[in-house]
DNA sequence: TTTTATT
């Protein structure tokens, strides 16, 4: 059916509606198509841009190559398609992170510096928007022991001029590392700046969230928003850290639309966050007997809802963080009207026991790690220009408005626990 | 000073 030496092409840049359907006219002109695969997400099967494709032939894949890959730019687009043999296809670690380059510094520059090494299969220089170096680069060998060869001559070997300090080299972040550092700068994001700050605080809400959850006893301590959020931070860190996975909830999961679920246990999100692994092994979290029965319940549906979120949120803070950016931005060009933006049916939800003092920010900041916000209001009193503690807040996709309703609904603050729910749509619900 | 994505 296809080679023995068949290439596996990573397809780049497709335009999210284009299913194996319409994209296979586009690749079939280069040969017989032995298998063609979109990528989706596998918790909330959103289209991840990107598709694998195997031709039957090799040939086939090589002429698909060099005929697409960056020769064409698919409607929506702003990058050309990406056509190149997938990652699993390549052996071994050879993409090397660049660092402390002077801005100067153009991808030429870069490969001829790298190119003594090895053969570059990719080299680019990383710009910001406006086209300027950020001073760090990506070049990758066609062999890994190529790539070390350039580390151990080239790392920290000299200073560039207008760099910092002396170069760096080394292996690119795994997807893991990335992961990681994308969580570090929604820390930062959270006003959390140190890492005492942030221990402290975690441990602290995460403490009386638990107590706050155990049957039987009640805390009547004020969560800091933020530090409760941080606890969330800490455990998604402690257990990436441990395992390099996202750990399997050992405490109760709670669908938060369950409608045969205690109530006292509906309304507590902090279970469902992953076990935290603690520091030297110890967890801190008691492993509750009910537990188990609510884990089977969830699965039973299919639905895992907190691999769901988090990794689903994470995922998308890369793309969050723009688009706040593009809000402040709008925000300054037309500070008379910066549009409501409602998105579509079951992108929008309704936040209500907010606290007093949250303002619009902090709820676009809450709610940025679950995807793409396009709109975040608080309500206020015309009169006294306080908060009415409620507000909506608009994704651009139905699966980042389930993953925000899943992993806030029921968040404790202070003594409230926020209600997060679809916003009903206009003509729903009036009867009168 | 870590990217537009890799089942």
């Amino acid at each position: 059916m296809k080679e023995a030496d068949a290439i596996k092409l990573f397809i780049g840049q497709i335009p999210r509606n284009l299913e194996e359907k319409d994209l296979k006219p586009i690749f079939e002109q280069f040969g017989k198509i032995y298998e063609l695969t979109v990528i989706k997400d596998k918790y909330t099967g959103m289209h991840k841009g990107c598709a694998f494709l195997t031709y039957c032939a090799r040939e086939s894949a090589l002429k698909a190559q060099s005929a697409l890959h960056e020769q064409k730019t698919l409607p929506g687009m702003n990058r050309p398609i990406q056509v190149k043999p997938a990652d699993s296809e390549s052996r071994g670690d050879r993409k090397l992170f660049v660092g402390m380059l002077g801005k100067q510094q153009t991808d030429e520059d870069v490969r001829k510096m790298f190119e003594p090494f090895g053969s570059i299969d990719e080299c680019t220089v990383l710009r910001g928007p406006d086209g300027t170096s950020k001073g760090c680069a990506f070049v990758k060998f066609q062999t890994h022991a190529e790539a070390q060869a350039a580390i151990n001559s080239l790392h920290g070997s000299r200073t560039l001029p207008g760099a910092s300090s002396s170069l760096v080299v080394k292996f690119a972040d795994t997807e893991k590392e990335r992961g990681l550092r994308r969580m570090q700068q929604v820390a930062n994001q959270l006003g959390m700046f140190s890492p005492m700050t942030l221990q402290f605080g975690a441990y602290s809400a995460y403490t009386q969230a638990v107590r706050k959850c155990s049957p039987g006893c009640s805390s009547n301590a004020y969560l800091n928003p933020m530090a409760t959020m941080a606890a969330v931070q800490m455990q998604q860190m402690a257990a990436l850290n441990a395992n390099g996975l996202i750990a399997t909830p050992i405490t109760p999961i709670t669908p938060s639309s369950g409608t045969s679920t205690p109530p006292t246990i509906a309304a507590t999100p902090v279970p469902a966050l992953p076990a935290p692994i603690g520091v030297n092994g110890y967890s801190p979290v008691p492993t509750q007997a009910n537990g188990q029965a609510a884990s089977e319940t969830i699965y039973a549906n299919g639905v895992h809802p907190y691999p769901a979120a988090y990794p689903a949120a994470y995922g998308l803070v890369s793309q969050a963080f723009p688009q706040q950016a593009t809000i402040v931005t709008q925000q300054h060009q037309q500070p008379q009207q910066q549009q409501q933006r409602e998105g579509p049916e079951g992108c929008n939800i309704f936040i209500y026991h907010l606290p007093q003092e949250f303002t619009d920010s902090e709820m676009l900041q809450m709610f940025l790690p679950f995807g793409n916000v396009i709109s975040a209001k608080v309500f206020v009193d015309r009169a006294t220009n306080q908060s009415k503690c409620f507000g909506f807040v608009s994704f651009d996709n139905p699966a980042s408005a389930q993953a925000a309703i899943q992993a806030m609904n029921g968040f404790q603050i202070g003594m409230k626990r926020l209600k997060v729910q679809l916003k009903r749509p206009k003509d729903a619900n009036r009867p009168y």
